[in-house]
DNA sequence: TTTTGTGCAAAAGTTTTGCAGATAT
DNA sequence: ATATCTGCAAAACTTTTGCACAAAA
């Protein structure tokens, strides 16, 4: 009988040489743990490893669609789940609601949106390792900088919210 | 004609003294933005008052209909948006994806999720005061920390995942 | 052979929208 | 008086679920 433990939190894998899109040790890592590699999981990775990085997970289900027609919401989501458990996936909250999926590729980011334009940055994690100290000295937090996402202003929009007029706060012209 | 512009980051109400809920504030900075005071954001924003800090959309629905049963969805979405943009509610995503608001103190906070037990901790964004320099000078984002949810392992839930047997990875025990 | 995985079809749940009529100032 | 706000009713979207069948090892 199968327990269910957390099974979170697995390294990312390694990437390059003959395996560049890491796929075959995806499988690797998924067969190690007495789970079996599906077709579905294939077009899942491939999809990924081909999309630059960010997907939702609604538009990574038209993505798997485009290489095999038969792809089914449940299954993408299910699959996602899982291999985000094994460390092969992860995901963040776009600042909309939606998930945002990635391919690990064991360079950690963290993701700043910016509230006016809507655009993204990324931000190599080191940056945050005096964050993640603090967190675990002073909380016990193990955070997962994976997941991170960051709403505020940037610098273009920041800059412009300082204008005269634009105080940012609405009012009338009569 | 009304220009519509950011509208976003105002400062958040002083509280206390003889309008300890600060909605006699709210009510006058909603004015001083030429809108207007009705049933429905007093309501709305006595509810949120009433909740320990941190509801969901739906839920304070629900909560406004215990004080008023003719509230809509509509209604209620509608003004959490200005009020945030007015800079006296703010919101954040629960990593189910959810938003929870609240009603701001002044005192802004970080929040915690641990992502085994689900427990939520807030931190005060002291702690990050670094974090939001560096973003400031490296990247010229100026981060919203009242929007910021960690998701990540808790101190005890961290300890168990230390225990022997409990590597983090499903596999079967036959 | 047996457990794991998939497809289906529908549901669940939160949040949004358009529009006519009501209301605050 | 008039621009703002509300209620209604439905839609929009993403994500989840239960169950019978299919498939990987």
């Amino acid at each position: 009988m199968a327990r269910t433990s957390a099974l979170n939190s697995a390294a990312p894998l390694p990437r390059g040489g003959a395996d560049p899109d890491g796929i075959a040790d995806a499988r690797e890592r998924v067969r190690a743990n007495g789970l079996r590699w599906t077709p579905q999981r294939d077009v899942l990775l491939r999809a990924l490893a081909a999309s630059d990085e960010h997907v939702g997970g609604a538009e990574l289900v038209k993505l798997c669609r485009d290489m095999d027609a038969t792809t089914t919401p449940s299954t993408v989501y299910r699959n996602l789940d899982l291999l985000e458990r094994l460390g092969i996936v992860s995901h963040h909250r776009h600042p909309s609601g939606r998930e945002e999926f990635h391919y690990r590729n064991g360079r950690e980011h963290v993701h700043l949106y910016c509230r006016a334009c809507g655009r993204r940055w990324e931000v190599s994690s080191a940056g945050l390792a005096q964050l993640i100290d603090v967190l675990r000295r002073d909380c016990g937090f193990e955070a997962d900088i994976c997941d991170l996402a960051l709403v505020g202003l940037c610098g273009e929009c920041s800059a412009e919210a300082r204008t005269p007029g634009s105080d940012g706060v609405r009012r009338d012209e009569t």
